[in-house]
DNA sequence: ACCTGAACACCGTTCAAGT
DNA sequence: ACCTGAACACCGTTCAAGT
C-alpha cells in the first residue's frame, strides 16, 4: 500500500498551537491578607477550591501540589486535610463542580419546544466551548485521576446527571421524529463520544485552539452528526456549516 | 424545561463496569535474576521500557515510579538515568511505541484498493480496539502527559506519522469518490475526534468495557458516520450495523 | 471547631565513586 | 561504558498540641 495523500496537511494541523503554556500569575498581595482573617476563615473549603482550580490551569494537574496550595491562602498545609479528605476527595471536588457547571451550560443550550438541528448544533458548540474554557476542570473530570468506580456521592450524582442532558435532547429529538428509532443509549454514547474527542484532542493541543476554529469544526461535526442520524438527513443538516475553512 | 426522558437508562451505563482493577501479578523469580547478569544486562533500554508500560497497566500512570522499576530489574535504581533523561524521557519512549503499534494496526485494515465503507469501518473498530488492548500506551499518547511542543524527535515523527494513515485513508475514498469534497483535514479531524472519543471514554470505564460491546459501538459510530459523510449515504452504509444492542 | 508544627514514608534526580 | 550508594529537595499525610 503506498502512502500518497498529502503529506504537508498533517503538519499543518498536527501538534500546532503556538499558544504557550500559561505562566502561574504573579502573586498578588491579597494571596497572603491573613491580617484580616488570622484564624476561623470565611469559606476555607470554597477558597482551597479556587486555588486547587487556579493552579491546575497554570501549572497542570501534575504539578498540583496539597502542600502549597494552603500556605498560598494564608493557611498551614495541614488546614486542607478539615476539609477534604486526601487528594483524590479534592480533585473529585472539582470534578463535580466540573460536571454541574457543564451541566448547566447544555441545559442553557436546549429550548423546551422545539427540538432542531440549531439546538442540537448548539449543544454540541456548548459542550466542547465548555472544555475549551475550564480546561482543568475538564481534565480532571476526564483525565483518569478519579477512580470511576467508588468516588464521592456528590461526583456519582453529578457526572450522570450531566450526561443524562444530552439523553434526554436523544429522546425529545426521536419524539419529534426529528432522529431516527435507534436506541438513545447508543444514540447518545456515539453523540458523546463526538463531542468529548473534539473538546480532549483541543484541550491536548493536538487540534486547532483557537476557539473560532474549535466551533468551526463542532459545528461541522454537529452537521455531519445530523445528516448521519437525521431522518430525510441529506436536506435537513446544513450542507456546509459555518467556520469551515 | 423538564427531565423527562428515562432515568433508567443512564445508571445502566454510565459509571458502570464490574471489571476490577487489575492488581500486579506475583513477583515472579525472572524479575530478581541478577545472577544471570550482573553486570552490563542484554538490552536495558528495552526491558525497563517494557517493566514501564508493564507498570502502568497494572497500577495505572499515576503511580509509575522510576525507583521502583530498576530494582525491579534487578539493577540499581540510578540505572535508568543511563537511557532515559528524565520520566517525561521515558513516557514520550512509551508514548513513540504506541504511535507506531497504533499505526501499524491502522495500515493492516486498508487495502490497496478499493476503498470501501468496509475497511473504512474495520480501521474504525481497529483504532478503537487498539486503544482497548493496549490502555498504558493510549492514556500516556493521550493522557496530557507530554508536553505537545517540544518532545523528543521519535515521539513527534510517530505521532503525525499514525494520523496520516488516517488523512490518507479519507484521500482515498474522496479519489474513489465514495466521500464527498469536503476539506479533508477538516474530516480527519471529525473522524479522528470520533474514534478517539469512544476510545477515551471506553478506557476510562464510562461506557461498556467488554471487548464485544465496544467493537459493536466502534462499527455503529462507523455506519452512522458514513451515512453522514457519503454521497449518496443513506443507502451506501448498513442501516442496522453488528453489535446494536 | 479549627488550626499549627513537626514528623514519617515516600518521590525524582544527581553525583562522586566504583568495575 | 555502565553501574552503585548516598544524598538533596521535594511530595502526601498524620498527629499531638495549641486557640
Amino acid at each position: 500500500m503506498k502512502i500518497t495523500g498529502d503529506v504537508d496537511s498533517v503538519n499543518t494541523f498536527f501538534l500546532r498551537c503556538p499558544m504557550p503554556r500559561p505562566l502561574r500569575p504573579p502573586k498578588t498581595g491579597s494571596a497572603r491578607q491573613k491580617t484580616t482573617r488570622p484564624y476561623h476563615h470565611g469559606d476555607l473549603r470554597r477558597a482551597l477550591l479556587e486555588e486547587a482550580v487556579r493552579t491546575i490551569q497554570s501549572d497542570g494537574v501534575a504539578s498540583l501540589t496539597l502542600r502549597a496550595i494552603g500556605p498560598r491562602l494564608g493557611v498551614s498545609r495541614a488546614a486542607l486535610y478539615r476539609h477534604f479528605t486526601d487528594k483524590s476527595a479534592l480533585l473529585a471536588a472539582v470534578a463535580a463542580e466540573g460536571f454541574r457547571m457543564l451541566g448547566a451550560a447544555l441545559r442553557a443550550t436546549w429550548p423546551a419546544a422545539p427540538p432542531t438541528f440549531g439546538a442540537f448544533s448548539d449543544m454540541a458548540v456548548a459542550y466542547v466551548t465548555f472544555a475549551v474554557q475550564h480546561p482543568s476542570h475538564y481534565r480532571v473530570m476526564f483525565g483518569g485521576f478519579l477512580d470511576p468506580q467508588t468516588s464521592d456521592p456528590d461526583l456519582a450524582e453529578a457526572g450522570p446527571a450531566a450526561f443524562q442532558i444530552l439523553v434526554d435532547a436523544i429522546v425529545d429529538l426521536q419524539r419529534a421524529q426529528a432522529i431516527g428509532p435507534d436506541d438513545p443509549a447508543q444514540l447518545a454514547r456515539y453523540v458523546w463520544a463526538m463531542v468529548h474527542g473534539v473538546a480532549m484532542l483541543t484541550i491536548d493541543r493536538q487540534i486547532d485552539c483557537q476557539t473560532s476554529e474549535v466551533e468551526g469544526l463542532a459545528r461541522f461535526a454537529a452537521a455531519r452528526l445530523w445528516r448521519g442520524i437525521g431522518v430525510g438527513a441529506q436536506e435537513s443538516g446544513p450542507a456546509t456549516p459555518v467556520g469551515e475553512r
